[in-house]
DNA sequence: CTTAAAATTTAGTCTTACCTAAATAATTTT
DNA sequence: AAAATTATTTAGGTAAGACTAAATTTTAAG
């Protein structure tokens, strides 16, 4: 049976909580999705006595995904990224009012549907915001872009993802034409504040650590 | 606040059920959600004392829309629609295939999402069926269409609606190339069983009743 | 190592939207 | 007009998923 709504949001945001390795806290999971710290422990309790266990859980301890988990979580993830990069190529959505429109759509759109949209995209890899989607068989595929904090001067790159939920900062970085599939090059690192110096296009940006620790590329060898 | 699914679909049911003038039973509105007519009965009782509220309702009575409940209820027939027309246009979907994609999308689509796919079928007026779509500031269209059934030998009309839910009709009638715009001139009429000959492109069927009453169309002059 | 603070879990409620079984009302049949 | 049938409503439950308040554990500080 395919899951509840509430219970493919609580899957989703135990995969993201746990993209670094570490469990999910009860705490972490209560923030994201906007509920009471007490929900999520009644609902982790109910996602690991489900046959087969959707999560892995030890009191006190956070969360992990099962396989059976996973595969709940990226099923979701890829609709949600589909949804996105549909959102925008054909109804012209900018990469900053996307995200809840897919938060909602994510939950009841058929397989058809998935199929038929990522058919007509050509079947992306990569979301509005560059974020990898699942492949049709639920693979994630592994990133391997380098955060832009992490250049130094005269390297080159190009964008290929922004991790950023906030449309404001989003907006900001579309104006300073800080999108994925740009090319930049570093002209000066300053170790003081960390800043990099950055030309996009024939613009040249002070760009903050805030800023591009947010940005991943993948570099020009 | 934006009523529940739920409550969307019981409005939905109703403001078809009453198109003829009637109230609406409690029995057939069971029938038509899938649900027992006790919990109709609930139902119907909490949205009558909604404020506003969104029925009229008198026990044994059955139940009809008030002006907040037509609104509402035309407003989810206007997210079905135009999702309809849009998954037709843009995503191949043949118009037997669509109705239960729509009947999840129209309570989570955003008004903007609304808006955006009206624009992009250049606000159309009727659905792939043929269906009057509500108008955004949510009225709904006369229909001035005539049953096939009512046509006799030597008229001529064009289809603009095609009344009927079961797939495998809409699916024959497609092969039989009665589809809304197309042009169609009646033959001959059978007084003993109400059959039509009509013509279609170059072809000609024999009509039962229980076909030409789901097609209506508008006569030539 | 003991205490204070923070995180987590338990216990008990609430709301929504269903259900079944039983009671009552309305409609048909005889 | 009474009896039988059908339709509708009431009463009492269940399941999901949230909440608050209180109890317990874990972690951090002194
Ligand atoms: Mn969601
Ligand atoms: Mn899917
Ligand atoms: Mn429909
Ligand atoms: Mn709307």
């Amino acid at each position: 049976m395919k899951p509840s709504t509430s219970i493919q949001d609580y899957l989703k945001r135990i995969y993201e909580l746990t993209e670094n390795g570490l469990p999910a806290s009860t705490n972490d999971l209560a923030r994201e999705l906007n509920v009471r710290p007490a929900s999520v422990t009644g609902m982790i309790q109910k996602l690991a006595a489900e046959k087969p266990a959707l999560v892995e859980y030890q009191k006190h301890q956070g969360v992990t995904l099962t396989s059976a988990g996973k595969r709940a979580a990226l099923e979701v993830i890829r609709h949600h990224r589909l949804l996105e990069a549909w959102l925008v190529q054909t109804l012209g959505y900018s990469w900053d009012e996307v995200h809840e429109e897919a938060e909602r759509l994510e939950h009841v759109i058929s397989e058809d549907f998935e199929r038929r949209i990522a058919a007509a995209l050509g079947n992306p890899t990569r979301d509005p915001h560059g974020e990898l989607i699942p492949t049709a068989d639920l693979k994630m595929p592994v990133d391997d872009t380098t955060p832009l904090s992490s250049l130094r001067a005269s390297q080159s790159a190009t964008i290929q993802r922004v991790v950023a939920a906030d449309p404001n900062l989003l907006r900001h970085l579309d104006s300073l034409g800080l999108t994925p599939g740009i090319q930049i090059e570093v002209i000066e690192y300053s170790e003081f504040d960390n800043n990099l110096t950055v030309k996009v296009g024939r613009k040249v940006n002070v760009l903050g650590l805030n800023i591009t620790t947010k940005i991943f590329v993948e570099i020009q060898k």
